[in-house]
DNA sequence: TGGATTTCGCGGGAAAGCAGCGTTATCGCT
DNA sequence: AGCGATAACGCTGCTTTCCCGCGAAATCCA
């Protein structure tokens, strides 16, 4: 229950302007960024000058507005390297990692299997070391990396402390944000890879409008991501959308049948699962059959979900897009002829990087909290 | 996307401080505001003044604080009767209004069963009525009155258009808040009982400190309300809890058992669910057997709700409350055997008034946001 | 070349909150 | 009853921040 002083008005106001150069693509002048924001010229004029001082915004030549009348603008620009991010995604194969810029950009890459899952220490070491690949891949100094992300499979409570885990419990308790700031030393954040590629996907992919939106991975790994009001949900112990901890799977399960490895992390299996949708493609009886079983399956938790958070939007991903043209229909009409609300269903953009994008947007609103405190007083 | 300037700190303060009035319980001192709003005594006595000259505040008699030394201060207390809200709500059997203060605190009550639920416009013309007979108990003059919120059963939109009702498509499309404020005329709006429920339980109930919580009335009758960041989470159309919609009810089903008419609106069937209840607490085994069949059902229905809402509170509500001594325990071995995360169960603190009261707290968020304006800026 | 258009650059002013200090009223002790 | 300690009052002056508006500057177009 804080009020406001002028200082955090000013904080609010800059925040928002570099928001507005964020999502604006070429160069903004102050005319433009005062009818945006509603702020009036003098303000804007002063926050740009802060700015361009702390080296987040550039100010270009001035060239001729063509084909309009008027003295040309002063034309400024998002600094986008000047600040970089860090993501890390961890599963039970692979570990990658990007380096954004605050655009969202990805300016630097690295990947490579893991030496070993179970063991927290050691992949947390790999996820550092790939981090430290991927600034030099972006060729960006590591002074200028300000926060990263991590995405892991699991339950994460908002303190990014894994809660729960399926089929290991050597994960449990360990304090992600905390392991990894010890080895790179920045701010860093966690939560589960499901919510983080629901956020991506509202940032960077297919669910732009959308303030309610799930992201569903299911199949034989099974996972729902969260966004309520436009943010990630959580839950108690982060356990909101961890479906997979609700049944404990047995061999005779849909997740079993070999269609269901779409959304397996090994290769082979994946291989296996996408010459089950071929022969469906091609028409096979039996393979229809695994098809119909499988749709069904993803209906009746889709149509669960419709009932309860009711997205707007629901986002198949997690190997599910590579069969998309077989799914979506089929899951679409089911859900029609349950009577469901009319939810939007549609396939990732973003593919595997989904949960890297979202992590790269958390980072960025985190650091983005950090340089310039909450833009709400908090009551 | 829109900036701040100094009235809008000048909006957020005052509503700071007017919430800061309204859950101190006594007078309150310039000095404990200042303490808990972080802001300057000068601006707290301004701030004060301009609400003392609009009615919304009283100075009291200075008296010498007992037990310590310094100067009386002086003492300031929201005036609660400045404003009243009013609240509705319209079931399949009755109508019921209360009116309030903006503390909450009930001044008058109407309450009648209604003429013709099927028909919308005759019940929301028993609603108004109700409320003017709410507002004489009260007797508050009707210029007071600031705002309304009804409370009604279905998928209610965010914009209070009821998009889907049960047994009926007489209500659909009707625009609630148009409706009422046709017939009084003050800002009016409406949501989900089962959403009010949960809101009022937030507010004045036992879901005091929980921001994730699930209001479920599960039986005869089912519905689901949710508070997602202390907020309610109404979903595409306002289909977010209403799970009633998700299955068509069989007559065999678990929810025409006697024990799930604990819902029902009617009296004669709630007396009937009773009595099996009783009977299961003197350990008559074929109501204990009944009483089970309901606890896994609506355990089935919770355990789903823990891995996708995932909330830390549970209120079991709508008629559940009257069995709470043996639905409770049995709930909670339940959730705990099925593994789900610690989430708290408890029984209604507000019982049948809970939608009216989240209605009237609805209704007062409401008329904040008008008189003040958002508190943040909607980026 | 000159009018129309658009932005610049800056001065003045208003709104809001903050800091601080002497004043005032009460308590508790002697 | 008197006196120091205490805590709130009431005020002045100051800072920060934003807004308004006007003359100047730079460009386009006829």
């Amino acid at each position: 229950m804080a009020g406001m002083n002028q200082s955090a008005v000013r904080r609010v106001n800059t925040s928002v302007i570099l928001r507005a150069l964020a999502v604006s693509a070429g160069p903004t002048t102050l005319t433009s960024l005062s009818e945006r924001t509603t702020l009036s010229r003098r303000t804007i004029e002063l926050i740009l000058d802060s700015l361009l001082t702390a080296g987040w915004v550039a100010e270009l030549d001035r060239v001729p507005a063509r084909g309009c009348a008027g003295r040309p603008a002063r034309r400024y620009e998002l600094r986008a390297e000047h600040a970089l991010l860090a993501a890390v995604q961890i599963t039970t194969e692979n570990v990658s990692a990007v380096v954004a810029d605050v655009r969202g950009r990805i300016v630097g890459r690295a990947h490579r299997p893991l030496r070993s899952y179970p063991d927290p220490q050691s992949s947390l070491d790999d996820a550092a070391t790939l981090v430290r690949e991927a600034l030099e891949d972006a060729g960006g100094s590591p002074e200028r990396l300000r926060a990263g992300a991590l995405a892991s499979g699991g339950a994460i409570d908002d303190d990014g402390v894994v809660r729960r885990l399926v089929h290991t419990t050597r994960w449990e308790g360990v304090d992600l944000p905390a392991e990894l700031a010890r080895r790179i030393r920045v701010p860093w954040f966690a939560d589960n890879d499901t919510n983080l590629g629901a956020l991506g996907e509202r940032w960077r992919g297919v669910a732009g409008d959308h303030d309610n939106v799930v992201w569903a991975m299911l199949g034989n790994r099974a996972g729902l991501g969260i966004l309520i009001r436009g943010a990630v949900h959580r839950g108690l112990d982060g356990a909101a959308g961890e479906i997979i901890e609700a049944v404990p799977m047995r061999t005779d399960s849909v997740e079993n049948r070999p269609v269901a490895w779409l959304t397996s992390p090994e290769p082979d299996r994946r291989a296996v699962a996408l010459e089950r949708v071929e022969a469906a493609r091609a028409g096979e009886a039996s393979a229809l059959a695994e098809v119909d079983e499988f749709v069904a399956h993803i209906a009746t938790i889709l149509t669960t979900l419709s009932w309860t958070v009711a997205p707007s939007l629901i986002v198949l991903g997690g190997g599910l897009e590579d069969a998309a043209d077989v799914l979506l229909p089929r899951v679409r009409e089911a859900l029609r002829a349950a009577r469901t609300p009319a939810v939007e269903l549609r396939s990732t953009a973003l593919g595997r990087d989904a949960a890297l994008v979202g992590a790269v947007k958390l980072a960025l609103d985190r650091m983005d909290t950090e340089l310039f405190g909450p833009l709400v007083p908090s009551l």
